[in-house]
DNA sequence: GTCTATAAGCTGATAGAC
DNA sequence: GTCTATCAGCTTATAGAC
């Protein structure tokens, strides 16, 4: 569509991506709460000026227009969600591999989740700004990751399941504690996420799902 | 947040809502569609217009406003979303309940993805418009349920576990289909869902979260 | 680099002819 | 009931003073 992600170089030198000013990552940062709260269409350039606390026109003078600062805060979460589950080989034990991969996802649902819900609704909306990096970057990931799980089957270290279902699993139910927050915090009644609530859920995710596959929890838990 | 969803009366006779004309219902599918794409900020009633295939005046002919449609559009894809998962009492087999809700789920997913995709944005941008349905509704309904599958466990008939945190685990799994449709064909790389695809994926999930809480399925698929 | 003022265009909503 | 024409207000983006 108008303008896509080019499978995202990551950053220059090893460090943040420097800022030239402090200014550039606190408006990037306002963008993606406003973009995650109201989608692309949705969100407004005076509602990011105003949560970075700036004037309008500075907004503008960091970022050529809206589409290029969102642009930005896509390539700022997706460099700042490489390294989870990556180097992993065959030789790895399924169950441990899995339960990390697994917790990883459940804290940084709980630690960045406006960086979750703005992913979220990118791909609601049919992933107009992604669709590129979905195939190239996200396609080759999980293709690489099912065939270690495959692997595993193979060499009988777990029984016979769908590998890609599985990160689907996987994914879903750990990004779902931060896509819908208001809906779980709702039932549950408290009124935010707090570190005993983290690890219970990230118990529960990860021996439900390693049992669901026919798995030994590495650290059985409350049962 | 600005006319919430009033609890939603269901619909005074026993058929659906009788539209006044069938344009009523037409824009209804339209605006439901523009919504789930876009969040409520992001729709435009000129773009849910052309989607109907009328003039944007004909909209608020049968619409006051842009929040009046949005809140007719909610009110009945939550009516819709009854009767699941509701006649279930303790006499019942786990196993075979949880199977056929999650099944039902997953068909939902598959047959009305953009009903599941509204709710979804609705809930990721902090449900301004139903946190009381979510206080009102939900939240007993998941207490009963979450009830129902506590005295399970208490019967001996499962093994313990977190009942209201399975209900989401169910819910995000099934809705993901539908909610990261655009993710899921990008990578398993098909134009569209089909009825094998849903079978293949009702049966791993069901399978999958039946096993992880120590149930046997019902009916053993694949393996 | 920062910010006020404003241009240019878009969006929700309505008036009023048919 | 339907639809063209149009208004008032909002939104992105920029010009230009400091």
């Amino acid at each position: 569509m108008q303008g896509e992600i080019a499978t995202a170089g990551a950053s220059p030198e090893g460090g943040a991506q420097r800022p030239r000013d402090k200014h550039y990552s606190t408006i990037l940062q306002a963008a993606q709460e406003e973009f995650a709260d109201h989608g692309f269409k949705g969100a407004r350039m005076q509602a990011i000026a105003d949560r970075a606390g700036l004037p309008k026109a500075n907004v503008h003078y960091y970022f050529r227009n809206k589409n290029s600062l969102y642009l930005a805060v896509l390539d700022n979460i997706l460099n700042s969600w490489n390294d989870f589950f990556n180097d992993v080989s065959v030789k790895d034990d399924p169950a441990v591999t899995l339960d990390t991969f697994i917790r990883q996802k459940v804290r940084m649902s709980f630690e960045d989740p406006t960086a979750s819900r703005l992913f979220a609704n990118e791909i609601i909306q049919g992933a107009p700004y992604l669709s590129g990096y979905l195939q190239d970057v996200m396609k080759p990931w999980v293709a690489e990751r099912a065939e270690i799980i495959q692997s595993w089957i193979d060499a009988g270290k777990m029984p016979d399941t769908d590998p890609v279902l599985l990160i689907f699993m996987i994914w879903a139910t750990t990004q779902h504690y931060a896509d819908f927050q208001a809906q779980v915090q709702s039932i549950v009644a408290k009124p935010e996420y707090d570190e005993p609530q983290m690890n219970h859920i990230a118990d529960f995710v990860s021996t439900t799902i390693l049992r669901g596959c026919g798995l030994q929890p590495p650290s059985p838990i409350s049962e």
